[in-house]
DNA sequence: GCCAACGTTGGC
DNA sequence: GCCAACGTTGGC
């Protein structure tokens, strides 16, 4: 089971329109980027990922599951794009803020510190738990 | 609105 | 195969 972080404009794809698909979920689709594509490929039905907003909010809002691995993008012009398929699992009762990421040393690593534009990238356990916890879960 | 970081494209 | 120019992303 592993852990991921995507990235997303709200206004082109919010965690409200994420929750109101509920357990059907949503693809995740317009991925165009090499790198995120071998990430999206490396999702299990079942892991977990982090749901990011960009843009003005720049925060960690909520927690979605992969229900179904990589399979063609329907939304791209040529062929070899994937996308996942994602339900909402549960929101952050406190959404964590990238300056608060940032002035946590247990991301000094992270991906979403050292490389800003990648926009679904992997997370280790023990970011995952630190999230968690300053987003008010357990 | 600007710019840093990164990716892609195209000339050589 | 290198690298300059350009485009895009996303934070500030």
């Amino acid at each position: 089971m592993s852990y991921w972080l995507l990235k997303t404009e709200p206004s082109t794809f919010s965690w409200r329109e994420q929750l109101a698909r509920g357990k059907k979920g949503e693809p995740w689709s317009g991925v165009r980027n090499a790198q995120a594509r071998i990430n999206l490929r490396a999702m299990k039905k079942g892991d977990l990922a982090f749901f990011y907003h960009t843009g003005d909010e720049k925060a960690v809002v909520g927690i979605v599951k992969v229900i179904k691995e990589a399979y063609p993008d329907s939304s791209a012009d040529e062929a070899g794009w994937v996308m996942v398929d994602v339900a909402a699992v549960e929101p952050l009762p406190k959404s964590v803020a990238l300056s608060d990421i940032k002035k946590d040393k247990t991301f000094a690593e992270m991906a979403l510190v050292k490389n800003t534009r990648l926009s679904v990238q992997p997370v280790t356990a023990s970011e995952w738990a630190r999230v968690r916890k300053l987003g008010g879960l357990q």
